[in-house]
DNA sequence: AATAAGTTCGAAAACGATTTAGTCATCATT
DNA sequence: AATGATGACTAAATCGTTTTCGAACTTATT
């Protein structure tokens, strides 16, 4: 594999101004510039990105952190498809992507996370779906580590939020607006997200003057159907039952969907159900989730930008939590009643 | 951040002497390597992966190749689940994981899937969910990386493999002991995958005394429930139509369904569906897929095993093509007749 | 003609580790 | 006492770049 200095002796260059040519340094004619890229391609070379990394301090790769002990974000659509879109705008700028673990270990004694990055020598971390509570996601925000967060506010630093409060009250609304008095939410466990969701679905119906049911509020968890069906199961065993349900997730929806049909009631006729993320499988199963559509491309496209800007300009780029809009999913699932 | 170079100095000792107490080398006395270890620690030293990877000419990376341009290896159920147990083994055994794709370096010109890992220096490459005939990936295979491929053999490689044999035939068998005799195939496009699975389907069928009408052969698309959708249609419309339909895979078996449907029939008393990979999702939606889970833990798994054993005992590590089973989870919708 | 200014290039020192080929005691062997 | 073996350590080269500073040469200015 070709090097700078076999390039610089084919073109009877010295290595620094090989080198030079190659960044395109502005002390360097054209002519033997020309010469130094026509020789380079001709030799198959790039450059070795580990010694460039050592010298320069720059590694051109973002670590990710996607993924909690319990559940791996990859196995989430919602997850899934912001990495993904993060992935495609962080190489479109010529940033690679690496898993943050803490597997890795020197000497048997498995390194934090912040440790990880600083042994890669990442230049930049986004950081979504993990347990933001975890001091060790803690001391990873708190570095001189370049971060964005993803669905979590951290004072001072650069977070992209889905609208939970808006995408909540516009559902909600919908729902009302087709004449359901008695909503019920079967929601996710403690998180910032669920908080907002929460917060804003009580604030919604109070500011149409409905009284919430401390009943129609139950606990449940995030992509688990098997609990979430339990939750509804609750629901429908009340005297007074809801006559339209929202779920914490389109996945979890599944759950709540057979619960409803186990209960020998038709979806949307008998009870509707709502979901909540717009996966592309919300809007393939039967009947149609009515569901509100987090923009994932957007996110995970802003969430690279906003980081790389972070990094090429540390002192100019301000901090902001940028909140990026859903969009309502009418579906089929909740009937005009 | 501390480097060898202050341990050395606050050790008293030299900087060979502290990287070799360090790398547990046998010339270095007991009670200086204790000395080295405990002043290493306190000082939160870690070594820089970049500065021994320019020596070692080892990265302790491995980089994967998940995607396609057309669609995203991390927007598939299958593939996703097969990347995270991959992740999960990689990193146990101390490797780290990065995303392999055109990037573009020098002089505006990108990289080619072989020219990005040697920028990258990967120690090895897992290539998933691409199309296998493409010339970039082939340079890839052909190269001196060591290679694993998935679902995919190529002569002289290591490659593992869902058994889409022995799977297809225990679905058809299974289909068939419940007295269908009208089995119809809507298969995804071509494929070493769909090869398998197509003759598989339709030498069970003959040996079981079955003439395959190639109406019941129709072509589509993989994790497309749209087109999915129109070529379970297309069987319906036929006179004689078929009693039980085999999808190309679990999601796109939705289509399917809402094809049935929306045709006014039941599954299964109607018509039967089958799908294939048994993805979560598979068994949450009504009724429960009848399909063959593929076994991802075990195949990402093997396939990180496999690739490391390969990166580290270049010489003695035979290529084996390594086929995972999967297992028939029978579901509910597919009805005996 | 002397000086200044501008162009174009190269020597050499980094970056932070690993590793080879020693050095220098110390101790045992003959 | 000479030799050899062993143990514990170090100097220095090396990996492939980038970047600073200065050299050499050309051209412009007075």
């Amino acid at each position: 594999m070709a090097n700078i200095k076999e390039i610089a002796e084919k073109c009877g260059l010295s290595v620094s101004t090989v080198s030079k040519a190659l960044n395109s340094y502005s002390d360097i004619s054209s002519t033997t510039k020309d010469k130094v890229f026509r020789i380079a391609r001709e030799c198959g070379y790039f450059p070795n990105s580990i010694a460039r990394a050592l010298k320069t301090n720059r590694t051109n790769n973002i670590g990710v952190l996607f993924a909690d002990e319990a559940r791996s974000g990859l196995k989430q659509d919602y997850f899934a498809a912001v990495l993904d879109s993060f992935k495609v705008e962080a190489e479109a700028r010529n940033y690679d992507i690496t898993f943050i673990n803490h597997n890795i270990s020197i000497g048997n004694h498995p390194m934090t996370y912040l440790e990880h990055c600083r042994y890669r020598n990442f230049d930049g971390v986004c950081i979504a779906c993990v347990d933001f509570q975890q001091p060790e996601v803690i001391e990873l925000v708190n570095s001189s580590f370049p971060v964005v967060t993803i669905d979590h506010v951290f004072n001072n630093h650069m977070s992209i939020n889905s609208a939970n409060v808006e995408g909540m009250r516009e559902l909600v609304h919908y729902i009302y607006s087709l004449g359901h008095r008695k909503i019920a939410y079967v929601h996710g466990q403690k998180s910032a997200v669920s908080e907002q969701r929460i917060t804003s679905f009580c604030k919604t119906l109070f500011d149409l003057g409905i009284r919430v049911r401390p009943e129609y509020l139950v606990l449940s968890a995030y992509y688990d159907p098997i609990k979430t069906k339990k939750g509804v199961e609750e629901l429908l065993s009340l005297t007074d039952r809801p006559t339209c349900i929202v779920m914490p997730d389109d996945y979890a929806a599944l759950g709540g969907m057979e619960a409803i049909e186990a209960a020998g009631l038709r979806i949307p006729e008998d009870v509707s159900i709502a979901g909540y993320d717009g996966i592309s499988l919300s809007q393939v199963i039967r009947p149609k989730l009515t569901t509100l559509e987090q923009d994932t491309a957007k996110m995970g496209q802003e969430a690279a930008r906003r980081l790389i800007e972070q990094i090429e300009n540390p002192l100019t780029t301000i901090m902001e939590n940028v909140t990026i809009s859903g969009k309502l999913l009418k579906g089929q699932s909740v009937a005009a009643i």
